[in-house]
RNA sequence: GGGCGGUUAGCUCAGCUGGUUAGAGCGCUACAUUGACAUUGUAGAGGUCACAGGUUCGAGUCCUGUACCGCCCACCA
């Protein structure tokens, strides 16, 4: 053995051979064994991993050995997810920013910009599972899925199929998040809320108008159709019921006074120009009193439409603004205008502030009572109470099908953002993406639309398919069902589903494992998982996020090169604990390298003095100790507490005072203990640092055939 | 506005259901050795566990409040 562990004459030929053995695939474990299955969230084909990649694939990796170890028969399924929006949004930049093109979609046309994306996630695709390997994680190569491959767009048309015949996807005109950068809709949690200056206006529509209001955005004033006011409101209440018509900056308006209990008296006038066409809580003002209709004054282009009136038609909304203010100020009507904080909503992918415009679009329906076409399970059920069903009482109420959430404290989140949930807006309007399976044909004499729903295109002649495609959070919310062969009921859907453990960061809670809880309660009336692990984000050293904007970020394959997979992996579990953010230091970097290579020079010594390692030498109290803790806290989850209790134990007990110890009384007998204490902790310490583990167990000669890895070796019992 | 988290050694953080001298990594000081490892060893410095009350035989750990950081959600037009 040479003097100093180096990675680099390890890692690559070590994942080959565990590669090949094929123990990465649980068909080769033992046949009664019990199943434990991780689906690995999918990395966005959006570009290469970061180290908040590696970090989460580190918690996995070491869960899946340890549960190898343990006898399980383990299943790890790696993919990718091709992240529809955000990859398109990002390849359409690039190719702006290489000016190749101005407007890509324009100059390319649908089939060329889905060809560029295409030849771009590809080669992300490719990136990315090389980094896998390269940091020793130990998926099933055999069983590797993409939201976007073949199968997985089978799953997802049935799965649309399923929930358009229940009546759960639906096709609505009602008001949607409008990127007019972007030219798609965007689902509520795809909306990033930023804080801006704006300016609060108050104002009368017109002299005649007996109640003034206040807004940041007059123009939109043009869409008004009614006034509310809070229902005990003295000032105005004599009002309500009763309509005006009024003349708006020179375009008539009419205005119903109707009461509202969300009205805040105290704010601005107390009284709230509805605009239901532009505003999400003034269209559920709509929703409740239909008859004071909607006006849409703003299009997809976020320019002003007819009913905005002839002088402000198609221009900009934001530009016609200081001109309403303008008219108002030289007619009189405006009171006051201040600056406020205000927060806008804006598109976390294409970045611009977000309109809120009325469009036919499809949803689901997370508050109607689903039809019991898998029986009786869920009468008067909706989408929404499986959601919550799933983490509170269990799905159906069996506790053997509630999902535990570590740590505890997430469920408070998810659980008040389901209550808040609206119907989910499914469609948009890129191509990158599964393409909604529905036709549509126009008589060209009736002009009757016709709509089928429909996954190849149906019989005779003049269909053309929706044009839009599906969130992408709809592919990856069947994950973990999807990815076992679902619509089709398979072995490894019998076997593997629901899932054991799954982890995610908490930023992608709502969007991720809420929709994941929907798809498989609604369709496999199972939990997607049993265990939610939810980790916190890597920050950098000054507690930053790591972003492309501020440069600060790190390649993993960078720091695997010049300090080895296992130290990366030491780092990033060593300071993770539950839920909570960690800075990443280059110091527990280095005592991961220092470790790996104390662990190195501990089998070294142990060699050099002719060690045998066959002999049955007993556990003592102190190392059984050391199994108990590591393996309660690998029960519980808490993988830093371990590797904590490992490193520990090892180097300061056993290789500072025993081997030390040792040097003075050497004998077969001391020989023989330290060996065994020391294999004990080499197994235990391999679900954190594969390589150097399994290298020094092939170096030992411990290794006695071909197939006899360290990574199959079974845990330590006491 | 609602909710959640953090405040422990110079830095990054552990400390799970309250129990003897509060821990780790890295850094720092002194010394040592090249006989497993300088990616080392030995010894050591360094903390009134944010603050104020309370419960308890006993609190970093539980309760109440305060301050300061941070995060999430939300329809203040």
């Amino acid at each position: 053995m040479e003097k100093v562990y180096n990675h680099k004459l390890y890692e690559s030929k070590l994942y080959a051979q565990w590669e090949q053995s094929g123990f990465f695939n649980p068909d080769t474990a033992i046949k009664d064994a019990t199943p434990f299955s991780i689906m690995m969230p999918p990395p966005n084909v959006t570009g290469v991993l970061h180290l908040g990649h590696a970090f989460e694939n580190s918690l996995m990796d070491a869960e899946a050995r340890y549960q190898r170890m343990r006898g399980k028969k383990v299943l790890f399924l790696p993919g990718t997810d091709h992240a529809a929006v955000a990859t398109q949004a990002r390849v359409e930049n690039e190719l702006i920013k290489s000016k190749k093109y101005k407007h890509p979609r324009k100059e390319l046309g649908r089939e060329g910009l889905l060809n560029e994306i295409r030849a771009y996630a590809e080669k992300s695709k490719s990136t990315i599972l090389a980094q896998l390997r390269t940091l020793g994680i130990s998926c099933d190569w055999s069983r590797l899925a993409y939201t976007f491959d073949e199968q997985r767009s089978t799953a997802v048309n049935a799965m649309f199929k399923r929930m358009y015949d229940d009546g759960l996807i639906y096709r609505g005109y009602r008001v949607v998040n409008w990127s007019v950068k972007g030219q798609s809709t965007c689902s509520d949690d795809e909306i990033v809320h930023q804080e801006r200056e704006a300016i609060l206006y108050t104002f009368s529509y017109s002299k005649d108008f007996p109640i003034p209001i206040a807004s940041s955005r007059p123009e939109t004033k043009l869409g008004d159709t009614a006034v509310a006011i809070h229902p005990d409101d003295k000032r105005y209440k004599k009002f309500i019921g009763k309509t005006f018509i009024v003349n708006f900056v020179g375009q008539p308006l009419k205005i119903k006074i109707i009461a509202d209990a969300s009205v805040d008296p105290k704010f601005g006038t107390g009284a709230l120009g509805v605009t239901p066409a532009h505003s999400q809580i003034d269209y559920e003002m709509y929703e409740k009193n239909p008859e004071i209709g909607i006006i849409p004054v703003i299009d997809q282009f976020g320019r002003m439409t007819a009913n905005a009136g002839k002088t402000s038609e198609g221009l900009k909304a934001t530009d016609i603004r200081t001109k309403i203010v303008e008219q108002l100020k030289a007619d009189g009507l405006l009171v006051k205008e201040e600056k406020i904080q205000q927060s806008a909503g804006t598109s976390d992918r294409f970045g611009d502030v977000v309109e809120v415009i009325p469009m036919e679009q499809w949803f689901v329906a997370v508050n109607k009572e689903i039809p019991s076409s898998l029986g009786s399970q869920r009468p008067g059920k909706t989408l929404k109470d499986l959601m919550r069903e799933a983490v509170t009482i269990g799905h159906n109420g069996d506790k053997t099908q509630k999902i535990q959430i570590v740590p505890k404290r997430f469920e408070k989140n998810y659980l008040n953002w389901i209550d808040h949930l609206r119907d989910w807006c499914i469609s948009r309007q890129i191509w990158w993406g599964h393409r909604i399976p529905v036709w549509y044909r126009t008589n060209k004499d009736s002009l009757v639309t016709e709509r089928i729903m429909s996954i190849e295109q149906p019989r005779g002649d003049g269909w053309t398919q929706d044009p839009d495609t599906l969130d992408t959070w709809f592919s990856s919310g069947m994950w973990t069902f999807s990815t076992l062969g679902w619509p089709q009921q398979t072995a490894d859907l019998a076997t593997f589903h629901p899932t054991s453990w799954m982890t995610m960061g908490y930023e992608i809670l709502f969007f991720w494992m809420a929709r994941m809880i929907l798809m498989s309660t609604y369709a496999l009336d199972q939990i997607p998982f049993r265990v939610a692990y939810i980790h916190g984000m890597l920050r950098d050293e000054q507690g930053r996020k790591f972003s492309k904007s501020l440069g600060n970020g790190i390649d993993p394959v960078e720091i695997i090169e010049q300090y080895g997979a296992d130290a990366l992996r030491f780092a990033l579990v060593y300071g993770a604990a539950p839920g909570t953010d960690q800075a990443w230091t280059l110091a527990h970097l280095k005592g991961g390298r220092n470790f790996a290579n104390k662990l190195w020079n501990m089998a070294r010594f142990l060699q050099m003095n002719g060690a045998k390692f066959d002999a049955a030498a007993t556990t003592d109290t102190a190392l059984a100790t050391v199994i108990d803790e590591t393996t309660a806290n690998f029960e519980k989850h808490h993988f830093a507490e371990a590797l904590r209790t490992l490193h520990n134990y090892t180097w300061h007990e056993l290789a500072d005072k025993e081997f030390e110890a040792a040097k003075t009384d050497w004998n077969d007998e001391t020989a023989a203990r330290l060996a065994q204490k020391f294999t004990t902790l080499l197994i235990m310490i391999h679900p954190f640092m594969p390589f150097v583990t399994e290298a020094i167990w092939q170096e030992l000669g411990l290794k006695q055939h071909d197939t006899d890895f360290l990574m199959i070796q079974q845990w330590p019992k006491r």
